[in-house]
DNA sequence: AAAAACGGCGCAAACGTTTGATTAATTTTG
DNA sequence: CAAAATTAATCAAACGTTTGCGCCGTTTTT
């Protein structure tokens, strides 16, 4: 029993018209009168008649997909961005498709030119940790592929993206810290190259300077996100003169390791620690971050995929405006003693 | 400067030869000469050819794409079973969609009419939580597109699917309990229209037996994997006459709503907890399980993959054999004292 | 030496849909 | 009432690739 998927050459042979008129009738063309209109869309419906999208696609040389490339997709981060993306796009009738660049750059430049052998007609990216050259985004402006940015940015703003307003995110935590009556207050901030790490120190910095304290350069430190990292940047922190009491570190995932690593030293409860929010389940900890950032990825996914649709229906040549899309990130409160 | 993708038309053109040749030459044709196809596949090397998918789709029939419907992707363990799903499908050169049914039935069918309007070549899922009938799934025969089920899989096995062993990895778990001395061990169990939920529960009867003991059906507890679901569970456990010393939960997520239970009660030292592995970060707890059961869903994503594929492959009519394949799953100790 | 086989290639059709150009029938206009 | 405008539909080409069939020239077989 094998049934074949119905055509418009099917349908049109069936009401003895063309298939061209089937066509525009489906797609309510002024040219075609209301009452043939109406027997095509009906025979269609009982038909269950459904475009055969690949040979659309073929026809206008468009895919309605578009391409999504990130770090690393089974992050809770870019779990639940992905989820997003998933869900705007098939209400527009786009297809996804992903892949995961495991945050080097090498595989990041092989995966964009395979996206653009696949037709994408756009892409959706949050670069790796070690993306310092962006040629290979360059290429696709020859081939009118628009790009869009999320979360992880390029450090230069003539480009499309999204993402949080990390700086005022950070001045908030900070501020927050400073409320409780803190003074010196450490941060554990990402590898330079990132625009990320940039902007939390700005934050660190600004917040700093508002409240009319010095900035102490010593309590900013770089760490490549990995446990030993980790480890290496509390141990400054221990032994710094002026030992915090509070640090702002990069991500839960480093929360992690610090607060594993503090409880091991028995010191966990001469800190207090804020983080930025990529894990649901932190809050179960026993000694949880008091405070989280929350970066609110399922709404950076679904800007992210609207900006790149519009980018993609907008005629070609148009304007050379960059949507520079800032999503409002939330301090949350864990501390319950609050 | 507006580039456009090299065509065989544009190859064949080039060389003064039919496009056919050019076809038949990149695919090593037998009836093109060994000079004409050298020439052939340079030219097309160095004017960067790519086929253009949609064209071969629309010529072929096919999309060479694999839809993928799952219940959640932010879920640690479906995000890595796609991670996979994706690797495995880009080696092979086949793209994949994937839609989230998010645990409704009423989704999942919408979702699988959806993916056969979308044509793909062949489907993976893993049912949602209250999926009971799948006549949806029968509908995709007519169409000659086969299906895969993994890790939940429907309660029958004239399907194709792959999935862990959990009787035995739940005999495992029962057994290594029963060594460390615990005689009354509870379970707190998924719905019983999960598959999952009978497995666990079998091998928990089976290690109970062979153990020589005395099965408590009042011992095994199904629940509806929420929060208050597990707390009405607990309470179960707390009060019962053979108060249980140690617990099998279902998942992690469970078992995190147990442990913050038991933590506020202030009984968390009375009970030993094992766990089906869902959440990379759990042995972060203070009082994490002191075993889990290890799914591999990296594997099983791959192993789902390629038996799709050969299914797509396999001339349709051939042979009414079913894939039921079996991925081990280990007990992964986490307790320090052993 | 004629017949058969083969190697190497071109021709043309096909896949389903869209769309600019065209036609035919009807209605409106001056 | 003829010319122009409007309406409703058709025709045909195009998108890039694959593939069955046919053709021609050369080599092998009888």
């Amino acid at each position: 029993m094998q049934s074949k998927p119905t055509t418009i050459k099917e349908i049109a042979r069936l009401l003895n018209i063309s298939p061209s008129s089937v066509s525009r009738g489906l797609h309510d063309h002024p040219s075609i009168g209301a009452v043939t209109r109406e027997k095509i869309k009906q025979l269609a419906k009982s038909l269950n008649y459904e475009p055969n999208r690949a040979a659309i696609f073929f026809q206008k040389g468009k895919t309605y997909t578009i391409g999504v490339i990130l770090p690393e997709l089974s992050e809770h981060f870019f779990s639940v961005a992905i989820s997003a993306i998933e869900d705007e796009a098939m209400k527009k009738n786009y297809t996804v498709i992903f892949a995961q660049s495991h945050d080097h750059y090498e595989q990041e430049v092989k995966l964009v030119e395979k996206m653009k052998n696949q037709r994408v007609d756009g892409l959706l990216v949050s670069i790796s940790k070690d993306t310092a050259n962006f040629d290979h985004f360059e290429k696709l402006n020859s081939f009118n592929i628009p790009v869009v940015f999320f979360d992880r940015i390029p450090p230069f703003n003539n480009v499309h993206y999204v993402a949080c307003s990390l700086v005022s995110a950070t001045v908030k935590a900070m501020n927050y810290l400073l409320r409780k009556g803190h003074r010196s207050i450490g941060m554990i901030n990402g590898p330079n190259t990132l625009h990320a790490s940039e902007e939390r120190k700005d934050g660190y910095k600004q917040s700093i300077s508002f409240n009319r304290l010095k900035f102490d350069p010593s309590l900013v430190i770089n760490c490549d996100l990995t446990e030993n990292g980790t480890i290496n940047a509390a141990e400054k922190f221990l032994k710094h003169k002026r030992k915090p009491t509070a640090i702002v570190v990069f991500n839960d995932y480093v929360a992690l390791f610090l607060i594993k690593y503090f409880k091991k030293l028995d010191v966990i409860n001469n800190f207090e620690i804020v983080s930025y929010a990529n894990l649901p389940i932190i809050s179960y900890l026993d000694h949880p971050p008091v405070a989280s950032v929350e970066q609110y990825p399922y709404l950076q996914g679904q800007k992210a995929v609207n900006i790149l649709l519009d980018l993609i229906h907008r005629p070609n040549t148009e304007n050379q405006a960059y949507y520079n899309a800032i999503v409002d990130a939330d301090l949350i409160i864990n501390d319950t003693n609050e």
